[in-house]
RNA sequence: GCACCUGUAGCUCAGCUGGAUAGAGCGCUGCCCUCCGAAGGCAGAGGCCAGAGGUUCGAAUCCUCUCAGGUGCGCCA
């Protein structure tokens, strides 16, 4: 149940009426007629455009439109009264029997409150994370992760059928460095002395890797020139890495759908297949770059290559699909992985990826927009860098040195629901810091720990309340007389119950699921006011012993907010909790 | 040089397919908090939404230009 669309219909059907009596002009667009919660609460609980939007093309002034309005939407039951104010916007007060009604609708839906069929079965392929792999997944993995995992849960919600995918970078000559890399640990584990050269991946994370290939093959690969063990030493070591990021996601509560090999494009046609789909549409030709203009590399030459016809569907220059000596660029490949998941029949692709990615962005999506004549929208989000912070001073972090801070540093000392909740209260695009002093501070500061105390509040309402034995079940509850529920904070509550379903939708059609973690700030804000009112006002009290037969409908107001809670942070990934400790 | 992201209160940031007097937390000021539900509560001050033009009934939001910070720009992935 969404309120605002319940009004919004009101209001579109009010129209009908007036056009077909003839008061309105036939034949107008109602499309951007929109009803929503006005800024200011003092301008009452909902607000309509529709006046504005309409008085042009019905050749009226906005006010005359909406005082004619205003009447027949205040004959409806759930409307207390429809003003008009500033230069045409009129403002709805509802009753509070439309506010029982949320209530209401709340506890019957529990957890799917607020879910929706905007997504209509759609097929949507989430693609996150795609880390290289040749070491453990770090915080900005872990920022990707999160935003990536959000988002396919908040599509979920929304009733988009989601596949969540991993591509695995498998292909390329990092594969051969870490290759390289364990053949050092592996002759170490033999008792030989080894030195990193530059180019190579000195990180601890390997010496189990050396040691499991000694296990393994013994000493077979001692001493052996790099063509005996190579492509064994690269598989072993790909599946080890892999191994450790599965594990590293899982200890985020992560699960991926699909892990796509790029490595399985190569030496099947996969790739020479995407590439006869691009030739067939004219957008393959052999041909030469023109140096970046203001930072011409030293040794540039220029040399003929296959480039992809990129600017024809908004890239700014076309872009190279083999190197100069035949070989093929890393976008050869993606274009054929990007090619496989249009064919696999995804209505949307989403990608996220690090915002150091992000000059790649139009180079994909003209791809996908050549490979799928336009057909299916290719939506990248990027995700900012993650400055982690200890004591109030900046941590260092440098993969070259092997130093860097894992994903499961941060998991382990902070727990997966902070890691989660705090890597989502910046939007995508914009740096993040992370303070592992402050995450873990119990106060209204933290978001995190603010949240989950309005749930726990909640929580321990529904305890004392079975314990005085008041049936509490959500039927009961449901069943109770709302009828009192008018108190100022207790309509604040309510009215941020009834935006839950709004939200989501605004959330998933964004692709924005912070917006999730910041409605549920505001949302225990609320709930937190109203519960420190009970201090003064004793029959703001979830129980007030003076009069326990009004308990009821409080307790199912706390209800409701525990089971928006509840599915907010299940959307988020986050457990919530029953009492602070 | 070009592309993308960012620029909102002293600080860190929200801001809904364009909507009314632009919000929150911290910090600051004042009051309240021996107990009854205080891991605090209530109230207040604080803004040229980087700047300049434009679009329109209406712009933090859309367009153009400028400024500042970040990221990236064939033969790496």
């Amino acid at each position: 149940m969404n309120l605002f669309t319940e009004v919004r219909g009101l209001v579109l059907s009010a129209l009908d009426q007036m056009q077909a009596e003839g008061a309105l002009p036939a034949g107008l667009d109602p499309a951007n007629v929109a009803v929503e919660p006005p800024r200011d609460a003092a301008h009452g609980d909902m607000a309509t455009n529709a006046a504005m939007v309409l008085a042009k093309p019905a050749g009226m002034a906005p006010r005359d439109l909406a005082t004619q309005l205003a009447p027949r939407l205040a004959q409806d039951p759930r409307i207390a009264s429809a003003d008009v104010a500033g230069p045409g916007f009129l403002n709805l007060r509802l009753n509070v029997a439309a506010w029982a009604d949320v209530l209401r609708a709340t506890l019957k839906a529990g957890p799917a409150f607020g879910r929706s069929d905007m997504g209509a079965g759609r097929k949507v392929n989430v693609e996150y994370v795609s880390a290289n792999p040749t070491g453990p997944l770090h915080v900005g993995h872990t920022r990707g992760a999160v935003v990536g995992d959000a988002l396919a849960r908040l599509l979920d919600f929304t009733g988009h059928d989601v596949t969540r995918e991993y591509y695995i970078n498998d292909g390329g000559a990092q594969v051969d460095v870490l290759a390289r890399s364990v053949y050092l640990r592996y002759l170490e584990a033999h008792g030989r002395q080894i030195a990193f050269e530059d180019g190579t991946y000195p990180g601890d994370y390997l010496v189990p890797v050396g040691q499991a290939l000694k296990d393994r093959v013994g000493d077979a690969y001692v001493d052996q020139p790099e063509s005996v063990w190579l492509t064994e030493i690269r598989d072993f070591a790909i599946d080890a890495m892999m191994t450790l990021i599965r594990d590293d996601l899982a200890r985020l509560g992560v699960k991926m759908d699909v892990f796509f090999s790029e490595r399985s494009l190569y030496g099947t046609g996969r790739i020479e297949e995407a590439l006869a789909a691009l030739q067939s549409r004219g957008l393959i030709y052999e041909g030469v770059l023109e140096p970046p203009k203001g930072k011409t590399p030293e040794d540039w030459e220029p040399r003929e290559q296959t480039l992809f016809r990129s600017t024809d569907h908004g890239d700014d220059v076309d872009r190279p699909i083999r190197k100069s000596d035949g070989s093929w660029t890393y976008f050869a490949p993606d274009i054929a992985y990007h090619f496989d998941k249009i064919s696999r029949g995804f209505d949307a692709l989403v990608d996220i990826f690090g915002a150091d990615h992000g000059g790649y962005v139009k180079r994909m999506k003209a791809a996908v927009s050549a490979l799928s004549d336009g057909r299916v929208p290719l939506d990248i989000k990027l995700t900012q860098l993650v400055k982690l912070y200890k004591d109030g001073a900046p941590f260092k972090m440098s993969k070259r040195a092997g130093t860097f801070v894992t994903l499961r540093d941060v998991v382990e000392q902070v727990g997966p629901d902070v890691t989660r909740f705090v890597m989502l209260t910046r939007k995508a695009d914009a740096p993040l810091d992370f303070d592992f002093d402050k995450v873990l501070e119990q106060s209204k500061e933290n978001p995190v720990f603010y949240v989950q105390y309005a749930h726990a509040r909640v929580s321990s309402v529904l305890r004392k309340a079975r314990a005085a034995g008041i049936d509490v079940s959500d039927a009961a509850l449901a069943a109770a007389n709302m009828a009192d529920l008018n108190d100022p904070a207790q309509l604040s509550v309510s009215r941020k119950i009834a935006e839950w379903p709004r939200l989501v939708e605004i959330a998933a059609r964004t692709g924005e699921p912070h917006r999730v973690a910041f409605y549920l700030y505001d949302l225990a804000s609320e709930f937190h006011a109203l519960w420190n009112r009970g201090n003064d006002q004793t029959e703001l009290r979830f129980l007030d012993e003076a009069a326990p037969e009004a308990a009821q409908a409080k307790i199912a107001l706390a209800r409701a907010v525990g089971v928006v809670i509840s599915a907010g942070l299940g959307i988020l990934g986050i457990e919530p909790v029953e009492e602070m400790r």
